[in-house]
DNA sequence: GCGCGAATGTTATATTGTAACTTCATGGCC
DNA sequence: GGCCATGAAGTTACAATATAACATTCGCGC
């Protein structure tokens, strides 16, 4: 199947891991960045940079710019804390940072709902394509638009 | 291999092919547009729709706004005449435009270098898979982001 | 305390993308 | 020819996304 079904975070259990991931890279984990993490975490569906920062603000009580969140979201992603979705000018938590991955993105049109699959053997030939065609350290970016099952019948 | 090797179009030839798609689509071949197309085919990697304004402005002889190029890639995007570069915010010229493939592009993080695949195994994968979690209408967007074979050595 | 570096704050600006409305060109019709 | 309907393009304004440069703060080792 090339699905893989490790453990998956939500929560405090997901912040704890986020958490771990970032110190064991030598990094912080700062009030900001846990006061991001849980703003992009709460999130149902992508969340921009200036979705994040208002977030933020509104929990920090006091103005936070969006160029400080695009600082930790570049970390995050960096990280593997978080993904950011090209097609979408969006980030969204990883839910178990712990584990690398190509991962696949389903995006709907409609309601912006987002589902992540993890699937190894599609990735695999997406980069092996790369390969072939003589480019190195490759990032595979693979992101579907279309409509999820709750929206196709509008 | 999934490839195909069917006829690629460059230069008058592309342009025509180009003209023949869109106004066999029942939309008009204006200057306005064959001028875009111009631009848009000029360049030898993704350019921004701001790139584009900025080329046909030149070609024109006076300002053009981002704006009326922005509603004509739109216009080519919808008939297969460009595709967008998700992951890059720009625009490349469809080398085969009267053929629908859903397209793998292989950008340089280094130089720009853009090359296009185009593997129906691997895009028929993706698509499987938004099926089968229900998405309809799918439209894959599959970037890999890496180095290309000149500028790996850096 | 002092110096240092990482993190964040602050301000400014660049880039990308839309919206609303006007003007222009074309072609049918009387 | 005169008139209008339509689609294309022009114009202006603005929204959304992203980066750059520099200042400030904070914790830590000495």
């Amino acid at each position: 199947m090339g699905r893989h079904d490790h453990q998956l975070h939500e929560g405090e259990s997901l912040k704890a891991a986020a958490r771990e991931r970032l110190t064991r890279q030598g990094e912080q984990w700062t009030d900001m960045r846990a006061a991001v993490f849980d703003a992009l975490a709460a999130f149902d569906k992508p969340a921009s940079a200036y979705d994040i920062a208002e977030q933020v603000s509104k929990s920090q009580g006091r103005r936070v710019a969006a160029n400080s969140v695009y600082r930790i979201l570049d970390l995050f992603v960096a990280a593997n804390l978080a993904r950011r979705v090209e097609s979408a000018n969006a980030y969204i938590a990883n839910q178990h940072p712990a584990c690398l991955h190509d991962c696949i993105f389903l995006i709907c049109d409609n309601c912006g709902q987002t589902v992540h699959i993890d699937d190894d053997s599609l990735t695999s030939g997406v980069r092996a394509a790369a390969k072939t065609a003589g480019f190195s350290a490759p990032r595979p970016v693979i992101e579907v638009r279309g409509k999820c099952g709750e929206c196709e019948d509008n």
